[in-house]
RNA sequence: GGGCGCUUCGCAUAGCGGCAAUUGCAUGUGGCUGUAGACCACACGUCCUUGUGACUACGGGGGUUCGAGUCCCUCAGCGCCCA
């Protein structure tokens, strides 16, 4: 079972640190849940994560129900074992996909908008490359084409069978450019899912989060929020989309959280990146998990203390300096950017190792921080 | 000495009469927020009033043709083969 324990609550916002105990451990939060959508880090062994002051993982069911499949997690011993991280974990339900894999692939965009688009998602409308049902969703594998479908039902099964410590109700995250009516009846039917995950579930050792959604119309967040509330989940998780302008993220997110009760844990789907970590704290999340500190690293950035740094680009070529001087991690301590940079171009696995552990650990003690600054009441 | 072949954007390639000219690498710029991504997109002769724009270009020179990387002659460099 989950227990959530408020240490202590900001006056000056809705920030508070607490402790999430599962059955595979403490989680001090807030904290950052990095994501391990396979079964592993990108990049790092479980000790190398472990090393990074991370507390907590999110796989993803979609994936490893496709590959290499949840039986054959259960006969590696479950998802901990399988994976060889036995702290706690979560799994993500496979509602993301329907975004990521549907009208996000067909309008080439993510979850925020980064500009205005003329395009609009309106009701009736599909994915081109999955069905969307009142009962659940027909997927296209990306491994092999074949067809699965994946409901609330399959979702709960899938997750039960994998043996996280956390899982989620399975949703529908819509796009940010669906309209309200779309939004609504969207918004319905994962309320209805909501429900049948919780009737589905069986295994008392889980802790089952609901998801509120509700894309950036106020009412529907409130609405959303209020429902899913008030059902009997173990925490909560915040998805969808949060509009195309920072400032408002942090207003929705507190619309959200004015909604759901205060001593259940809230978990923030798929954001944040540096900027937006003190912004929804504020905003009363305790667990956030994003891909970007691994993806970025994967690509040659580094996130630092004065901002991203592109490590690819040849200003660094001799640049004799740490990733990050303000920082105490072993490869900020032992490695240059020159030489990362000169991995990079040589097309080397080391440096997207280097740099997934940097980020991560950048990340982590950057929330360490603002842990200590709401315990001696800054924030 | 004779024969054959090759020479195209930094490198490597495609092209076989309509071409500022293919592709890969390299380079540059941009993107990435519940991970189909160690990925993707764009640019990559010069100039400008940025356009169905101008100029200069496929080793050098000459020729055939309305039109030549593309065909012919010649020179140069490189490679292979025979003396």
């Amino acid at each position: 079972m989950l227990e959530f324990k408020i240490l202590k609550k900001s006056k000056k916002s809705k920030a508070r640190v607490g402790i999430l105990k599962t059955e595979h451990g403490l989680v001090e939060t807030p904290t950052l849940v990095p994501v391990a959508t396979q079964g592993t880090v990108k990049a790092l062994t479980n000790e190398e994560v472990l090393g990074t002051k991370t507390q907590i993982l999110i796989a993803n069911t979609y994936h490893l129900h496709l590959k290499p499949g949840e039986d054959i997690v259960k006969k590696g011993g479950g998802l901990h074992k399988f994976m060889n991280w036995q702290a706690p974990l979560m799994t993500d339900s496979g509602g993301f996909q329907v975004f990521s894999l549907g009208f996000g692939q067909d309008y080439g965009m993510g979850k925020l908008l980064k500009e205005k688009s003329d395009a609009e998602v309106v009701i009736g409308q599909q994915p081109k490359l999955l069905k969307i049902t009142p009962d659940g969703v027909w997927f296209r594998s990306i491994v092999d084409g074949r067809k699965i479908f994946m409901g609330p039902k399959e979702s709960m099964k899938i997750q039960e069978t994998l043996g996280a410590d956390i899982i989620f109700a399975f949703d529908e995250c819509t796009p940010p450019i669906a309209d309200h009516e779309y939004t609504k009846k969207s918004l319905l039917k994962t309320h209805r899912w909501a429900e049948i995950c919780l009737k589905e579930k069986k295994n008392k050792k889980q802790a089952l989060f609901g998801i509120v959604q509700g894309g950036k119309f106020k009412d529907l967040r409130i609405e959303s929020a209020k429902f899913i509330g008030s059902l009997p989940f173990d925490g909560f998780g915040i998805g969808g989309e949060f509009g195309d302008d920072k400032k408002i993220m942090e207003k929705m997110i507190g619309w959200v959280n004015s909604e759901l009760p205060e001593e259940k844990p809230r978990h923030l789907l798929g954001i944040g990146h540096p900027e937006d970590i003190i912004p929804i704290i504020k905003a009363g999340v305790d667990t956030f998990d994003c891909t970007a500190p691994t993806h970025y690293a994967r690509r040659g950035i580094a996130f630092t203390s004065k901002g991203r740094v592109d490590l690819r680009k040849s200003a660094f070529a001799k640049d004799q300096k740490p990733v990050d001087k303000n920082c105490d991690c072993p490869v900020c301590r032992d490695y240059t950017r020159s030489y990362i940079h000169h991995l990079l171009k040589a097309r080397e696995i080391t440096p997207l190792r280097l740099l997934s552990f940097h980020n991560l650990y950048f990340f982590n003690s950057f929330i360490e921080k603002v842990r200590e600054d709401i315990k001696n009441g800054k924030i």
